[in-house]
DNA sequence: CCGTGGATCTCGTGA
DNA sequence: TCACGAGGTCCACGG
């Protein structure tokens, strides 16, 4: 077997089997395209009858057959799988058994087009800008994305309820509570910050409510006026720029402590 | 290219740029596996740097990008996206853009290991079958699918032992106890069900047991007669067709309930 | 180990 | 098109 990449064009089911099979031991990326049917019992039930798909099996035992059309697979095994593969009646059975929830996929190739086998080399980090926390970072060293002149009392992530709050005082000196999403702001999402304000308006304090967001959906924006509280946009591509600035100054800042 | 399936092995950035075009205009399914970064903009943002990955490409627009491990795909863009592919200072780039989010996905290629063209037929239905909450829900709120006439009395879910029970009075007025199972009852299971059953005889009380799954091992169905279990076979399709009727009617009940 | 909430969730369905 | 709910959701995190 070829170090990188090993394949075979219409295999016979022996030649895939053993081909698979010591691609599996040796824990290699494999995919194979064919005709062939499916069955899952598990958590639910599932039946495939004939076809053609391409199966993904992973070296951590992850497994995916992809259909045509569609982002997702139409069956799968979550990392952690174990298999057994046989030859039966002609076809390449492949089972993929994870304990966990007692789940058996079965597949069964009685035509196979391309066998393939790879060792993928691949360690680079992912990198996910914007999330939550980047959002959040990025507002807070850079307050007029929310609105120009306003000032940072305090902060704080509420980690339960997916939200991060700022405290302050806006360009008039009204004290401001802003919740902000990085998501569209659904129904759910104003109640949740409704509920949270009340507790301080219950002090008797004068409060100004902002959530601040990138969207908002028709129905939460009148809730939100109903409940008098505010929804500001937040432009993500601003937010891009400004990481992306706090960024630059952090690697100079980097270079000039390293020189 | 050939009718149903093309590929080439470490291509130049120009030959797989043919084919690859020819493949999208075709709108075949396209693997691509090799030396790749990726760069992806919209509802966030996230940066992958060199490595080597599997490049799914669907004939709907779909496409996936997936690493050595894990279930889930680290790019991806849902189906409806649209590709332009370029050569580019000896890379291979392949965008894909959807509207509808204002997603952009930037794969390059440096070097391709192997690109796959296929042509897949496929026009199986697929078939789920039911849940466990799904059968218990439905079985519960049709006892007459365990037997005709049978009353619950009480219903429990153990979650541990993967069984749900349900205790009630059989259309003769016996108290019956009944263990229901949605996948084939083992031996396993029915010493479970024993075990559980004798709890109940042990307080004196005379009770009929009752295995209900959609299949019975022989050998589980052996043990099941000879201590005194009865085993009901439970048609999936049945339920099936008893947990659309409930879907429709809660359905009907919520439309009641807003007009 | 279990429960909770997020996800570039995706995908259906109904308004 | 939007909003809502389900999923064999998967997955990370907290307890």
């Amino acid at each position: 077997m070829n170090e990188k990449v090993s394949w075979i064009l219409q295999p016979t089911v022996e030649d895939a089997y053993n081909l698979l099979k010591e691609s599996l031991s040796k824990k290699r990326f494999i995919i194979v395209t064919g005709l062939c049917k499916v069955d899952y019992v598990g958590r639910a039930a599932s039946k495939l009858d004939w076809g053609e798909r391409v199966l993904l099996i992973k070296q951590d035992g992850s497994l995916l057959i992809h259909r045509a059309k569609g982002f997702e697979a139409v069956n799968w095994q979550p990392p952690g799988s174990i298999f057994t593969i046989k030859q039966e009646g002609g076809l390449l059975v492949i089972k993929s058994y994870r304990k966990e929830h007692q789940e058996t996929l079965t597949i069964s190739f009685r035509d196979i087009t391309l066998l393939t086998s790879l060792k993928l080399v691949d360690e680079a980090e992912f990198e996910m800008h914007l999330s939550e926390d980047e959002m959040y970072e990025t507002i807070s060293s850079n307050p007029d994305i929310l609105e120009p002149g306003f000032r940072i009392l305090s902060q704080q992530r509420r980690i339960d309820a997916g939200v991060a709050d700022f405290t302050g005082y806006d360009n008039q000196g009204r004290y401001t509570i802003v919740e902000v999403k990085r998501r569209t702001v659904d129904v759910k999402a104003v109640k949740q910050a409704y509920k949270y304000l009340s507790g301080f308006k219950g002090k008797g304090a004068s409060v100004r409510g902002i959530i601040a967001a990138p969207s908002i959906s028709s129905e939460a924006s009148r809730l939100a006026t109903l409940l008098g509280i505010e929804f500001k946009k937040i432009d993500l591509s601003k937010c891009v720029a400004a990481h992306k600035e706090r960024m630059k100054t952090s690697l100079l800042e980097q270079s000039d402590k390293s020189t």
